[in-house]
DNA sequence: ACAATACTTGACCATATAGTCAAAAAATAT
DNA sequence: ATATTTTTTGACTATATGGTCAAGTATTGT
């Protein structure tokens, strides 16, 4: 019986197969789109069968959703971990750092999730609606706070996260452009990381 | 004969039907991607047959092509309107501000544009390689005469432009999630404006 | 060793979609 | 008015693709 239509516990090939699948799926999705990306290109790329695919997996939409739950939980993390009990200016820098180290390592999340959103979010819109907004409304607080208490710069804090999420994912999404305009140079990704944080200091630094 | 195999001057005709489905393939495309729209979906927006939309364009990537070299022209604009003779911040600042009015007043094409760099810019590449990076290399280095002028602080040139794109496109590619996270509150562009306008000018002025 | 179960895939089906074609309809020229 | 040209579309073809199925192969339990 197809494990997708079973209850039991999964067996160590089920395990494998299922990762292999997966991590075939998010490099077809990323370079591609939900759309431009087939069954027998994922399955090309994990060495198997479109069948055997389909016996994991109930559907394309499936696989699809299935990296995109795994990617949300990854994603919020350096937000949920900004701390106000820590020191504001250096919470928020590393929280951009942490951002922008996200979309050095996984870029291919990155896309995904741009590419998700572009689409009008057809399978995470609820995400968006609920645990998202919860959590940057709770954040924004915590920044309302540090601006209250006169540590840090008065700002927008929704458009801060905002700011931090564009400029950091940017170097993922758009890598293609960033290395046709960067040309042979440095590496963007080194030199973004102070470029960043010199930003938000200067924006948060509050005026003396 | 079809107009795409013609070298005549278009009649009336051409023209229009030509502008609709223009404006019905940015509808579609914007919110579908490429690979996600089909020529029914264009044909059925603009209220004309599939075979009449072949008519007037090769085929659908033709239709693509199009839309993204008249966006190339609209896109690029702002940037070269930055003036080296005018006031360092508020040139900049002005930029910001022009980024931002195109999101929010073409979303779609900001969209279209962010589809086609996300899928490593198929129909694009030799542009961001030749005419952005030429333009993108010529303000830089107009930046870099402010910062050694002592004008502005010292940044890097190139992660400027590119925080600038990144943060006032993210309204519009990324509304969804802008909108959910806002929730009912203000319309999100009429306040990114002034973050943005701050955000640059604490970065930008020199310290004193 | 053998049976039962889990896994794999070639061949297939149904549908969607890019693109064609010939003939009708509309517009234009004379 | 009539001929010519342009525009429009229903019907069609070829191919791609999501998904099924039955039969074969490997694995596991006894």
């Amino acid at each position: 019986m197809a494990r997708s239509q079973t209850t039991r516990k999964p067996t160590r090939i089920q395990r494998e197969k299922t990762r292999e699948i997966l991590e075939a799926a998010l490099d077809v999705f990323s370079d591609n789109g939900f759309r431009g990306s087939t069954i027998d290109m994922i399955a090309e790329r994990a060495g198997v069968s479109k069948p055997n695919i389909l016996y994991y997996f109930d559907n394309k939409e499936a696989i699809h959703k299935t990296l995109l739950a795994a990617l949300l939980k990854t994603w919020l993390a350096p937000l949920y971990a900004l701390d106000e009990s820590g020191d504001p200016i250096e919470e928020i820098c590393e929280y951009v750092a942490q951002k922008l180290k996200m979309a050095q390592e996984f870029p291919r999340e990155s896309k995904l999730f741009a590419n998700e959103i572009l689409q009008g979010a057809p399978h995470v819109l609820p995400e968006l609606q609920g645990e998202l907004k919860e959590l940057t409304q709770q954040k924004a607080d915590v920044v309302s706070n540090w601006i209250k208490a006169g540590k840090i710069a008065q700002v927008d804090p929704r458009h801060l996260f905002f700011s931090i999420w564009a400029t950091t994912q940017h170097y993922a999404d758009f890598d293609i452009q960033v290395r046709a305009v960067s040309g042979d140079g440095k590496d963007p990704f080194e030199t973004a990381g102070p470029f960043l944080d010199n930003m938000y200091r200067a924006l948060l630094t509050p005026a003396t």
